[in-house]
Order: C-alpha cells, then sequence, then structure tokens
DNA sequence: GAGTGGTCTAGACCACAGA
DNA sequence: CTGTGGTCTAGACCACTCG
C-alpha cells in the first residue's frame, strides 16, 4: 500500500486512523505543524496530504480552527425501488430520508422558496420554454441534516424543481404550499399526471455558489442530476435538479427488467 | 469569475482555453515553463492548476512528454429504459455503446477473461456464497475505444459479473462463448431468469490497480456501480461491478413511476 | 494578538520519454 | 543527453477564528 509519493502516503496513513478511530468522527486532528512533526515532513506537504481527504470529504476544514473528521456517514438514496418489504416503504425519497437520518440521530430541516423564474439552458431545453423569460415556476429546496445535539449541522441536498407556467400558473404547484400529496399529485389533478421518470446523472465540480450553499470546496464532486417527469403521452411536466455531494451518498436503483438492458 | 487564489484562476483560464478550442482536443499544451512564464507564475502554481483539469477529466500528462487535451467526450450510459423509439435499440448497453462510439470515430475492445475465483467481500454477502473460496465464476471484462487513426486508445471501463458456481459450473456461463443471448439467456435457460435488476452507485477514487487499467490519476473519480440482477423469487443470481471514469460517463434511467417515487 | 490553515516562490532533485 | 512533468523544502506572507 506504498503510495508513489510522499503525501499520498501521508494520506493513507492519516486515512487509515480515520477508519481505524484514532482519530474519531467529528473529532479534531492535531495541527499541521504537529503532523509535519510528527511524520518528519514539512508543513507544506502535510498541508497537501490533508486536501486529499478533504477532497474525499473524509474531513472538513474550519479555517483558524482547525481540521476534524466529518461525522455524517453516506446516505442511500432509493430510486425506481419496486418490489420488496424491507424496502416498500422507503419508496419516497423523503420519507427514507427521515428514516435514515433519524436512525443516524439527526433530524431533516428544509429551507423552501416558490416563485416565477427563468430555468437553466438544458432545463429550459427539456420542457421547451423559454430560458430569457420567466417561463417556469420555480421551487428550491435546500435540506440539511440538523443533529440532536451540537449545534454542527450539515448541508446535505439542494432540489429544484422547474414546472413550465403554463401549466402551473394559478394552481396550488405556484404556491408554497402545495397540498397533500405535493407537486405530483397536483399535476395529476390538473391531466398533466407523470407516468415515467428519467434521471440522468453527472459528476462534476462544484459551482461556487453550490460549494458556498452546500460548505463545499472546489476539490470535492457534486452529483448533479436532472430529473423529468414524463406524461404518458410523452410530455415533460416537471425538471428537478438535485445537486448532491458524492461523499455524502450513494445512489440506488431497482427496476423491472423486462423495460431495461441486461448486461 | 476570479477564483480565490491565483492556481485557481489559472486552472479557470486554462479550461477557459479548452472549452473554446484555444488548445484543441487532443492537442499538446505548452511546457509548465512557459505556461509560468506567460501567466507570470511560478511553475509550481502552473502545475497545481494543471493537477485540477487532470482531476476533471479534460487534461491528460504523459511523463516525459507533455501535456494533453483530452479527446473522448462523456458517453451515455442507458439503463432501465423503457418507452420510446429513439431509445429502444440502445436498451443493451453493448449495443448502444458501440453505436455511440462509432458516431466518434471509434471502435470498442473488450478484453475477456473468464474462470473460478473468489467474489470481493461486498459481493460474497449479496451471493451469499464463500469469499474465501473459489464460489463463483468470474467474468472480467476490460472495454477501451480504439479510434480510427493514430494509436491513441481510451480505456472506459472495467466490468466483473461474479455467478455462483452452484448456478453456473458445468453450463457455458463458466465457458468464455456463453453462447446467444449471453449469460442472461443462460440464466433463464436453467431457471434463474433475472426479473429485476438493481444498481448500487458510489464515487470514490479508483484503486491503484484500477487507476493503473483504466490509465486514471488518483485525483480523479470512478464510478463504482453494483449491479445485481433478482429472480422471480426475489434471489440475487449474478452481481456486474462496473468501474468506470466519471469524468468519462454520464448515466441515464428511465423507469415508470408505479414502481417509483415521484420527489 | 495568538492560533490555525492556505498559498506562493525559489531552488533543488527525481522520474520518465525519446533522440 | 535533453526535455518534460512531479515533488519536496524552507521561508514568507495572507486569511480567518477566537479570545
Amino acid at each position: 500500500m506504498s503510495a508513489a509519493s510522499q503525501y499520498r502516503e501521508i494520506a493513507n496513513v492519516i486515512r487509515a486512523h480515520i477508519r481505524d478511530g484514532t482519530y474519531a468522527r467529528g473529532g479534531q486532528l492535531p495541527r499541521e505543524d504537529d503532523l509535519a512533526a510528527q511524520l518528519k515532513a514539512n508543513r507544506v506537504t502535510v498541508n497537501r496530504a490533508l486536501k486529499i481527504l478533504v477532497a474525499e470529504g473524509l474531513l472538513r476544514v474550519h479555517r483558524g480552527k482547525g481540521t476534524f473528521v466529518s461525522e455524517l456517514p453516506p446516505l442511500p438514496r432509493y430510486a425506481a425501488i419496486r418490489h420488496s418489504q424491507e424496502h416498500r416503504e422507503r419508496g419516497g425519497s423523503g420519507g427514507a430520508l427521515v428514516t435514515e437520518l433519524t436512525e443516524l440521530g439527526y433530524t431533516l430541516r428544509s429551507d423552501n422558496t416558490v416563485s416565477p423564474g427563468r430555468p437553466p439552458a438544458h432545463v429550459a431545453e427539456i420542457l421547451g420554454v423559454d430560458p430569457e423569460a420567466d417561463s417556469v415556476i420555480v421551487r428550491a429546496r435546500r435540506m440539511r441534516a440538523i443533529p440532536a445535539e451540537g449545534t454542527r449541522e450539515v448541508p446535505i441536498q439542494i432540489a429544484t424543481s422547474y414546472i413550465p407556467r403554463t401549466i402551473a400558473d394559478g394552481t396550488p404547484i405556484a404556491e408554497m404550499n402545495s397540498g397533500v400529496g405535493g407537486i405530483s399529485s397536483r399535476l395529476v389533478d390538473l391531466g398533466h399526471g407523470q407516468q415515467e421518470l428519467e434521471e440522468r446523472i453527472t459528476v462534476r465540480p462544484p459551482t461556487d455558489d453550490e460549494a458556498s450553499l452546500l460548505e463545499m470546496v472546489e476539490d470535492q464532486r457534486v452529483y448533479d442530476i436532472t430529473h423529468i417527469g414524463w406524461t404518458a403521452d410523452d410530455r415533460p411536466v416537471k425538471v428537478t435538479v438535485y445537486i448532491m455531494p458524492t461523499h455524502q451518498w450513494d445512489l440506488r436503483y431497482r427496476y423491472p427488467i423486462d423495460s431495461a438492458s441486461a448486461p
């Protein structure tokens, strides 16, 4: 397990210490000067090693305070779950997430905004609306995990939904509270029920805004998931963009084989 | 678009030059010394900036030769595709991939091995087999994109399938050529037909082996996709692990809503 | 102001590719 | 042997946090 270079080797050593509990979850690491002395290396080299672990999501740095081990383990995100007993109740992403976080001693907090606005270019193209006008209702949610004790909360995802105003204007979809069953139920009421869902996933560095909202650094990566709801007659009625730190989530899909490839 | 630090700013400048074609796809960048002179920075700072772009998959470095712009754009990987005309024929991952690569002027090459072996721990757990014995047939494939001209080939994924020997021994599944329809058809023949597929996706740095096989550096990231085939009576019969550079692939899922959450 | 991490520079040396 | 990138060090200075 020897690395090609000293700073990668140092990263391996510290990573091992995190895994075996020498550096406990949520705990603070020694200062870089001390680590450098212990490891007989220059502080710059140690700093470079720590950057690797920060990029992997194992550490977070509070400048001026110190370096800490991340506390919240990766969360499962279930999509396209059919079938079985133990997973059925996790079908709704919200409900499953709350369950998961509760078991870890966290609660879920969500900040919401609803207003007309402009869609991003790729969303406008999917929906067939004007990217230069306030052509959609924008429902933005920023979700955070709040620990039972202490004050350290963890931002976990940003979800932004776009619904064409030709569909949403004057309906509960344009209101903060969309009513029982949420937006999906309202789309059914309005004759725009979704029949199929599509998700397009890429991994990329966060934008400056995303990095700020999710408390990430540029070396980390986000899942950028474009979630599209299609009607029975194959019209896109809603696009939701999920931005999630890759180190904070596992993605799960389960689906019947008759509709799929079997490589 | 100013960055917090000089090396990130330099990375932004070069990234922009790649996007606008100043540095052409497949072309070579100036030497780090020259870039440093042009940008009035130290070579170490430029080197640091280039590392960011390598991590993003935009550049690749041949030590002793120079730094080059990556040539193969991200490929779409379709899974769980039901429905529509334009996508139906892409259902099989192999067929769709070949089509995609052909349009880009590449052909697909695959190296295959088939033999009994030990499954990784997490695969053994899913299949309920002994991780310490040669309890599975291992079918490993390494796939590369070969350009029509030139000799620069691009490794794009490693796929390793594990089938319990209690099912596979003495059948075509344990042979190099599994016959028409492949392993899935043989599983049907044997009464172990798959009814549902599950994929569990994580993003992580490559292991040393993976980095070597996929010609990646440790700062890059792979999708680690554990693909599970379930029978009608909910037994796992086949697990395939896909390892793919995140910068080389987009993932696509499309599935009916009756089996899914609608967040 | 003291403590902590972030970055830049200059010089040096190493590793690998190719003539 | 030359050209190219990779790394390490030492010293310096900056930025943020907290008392």
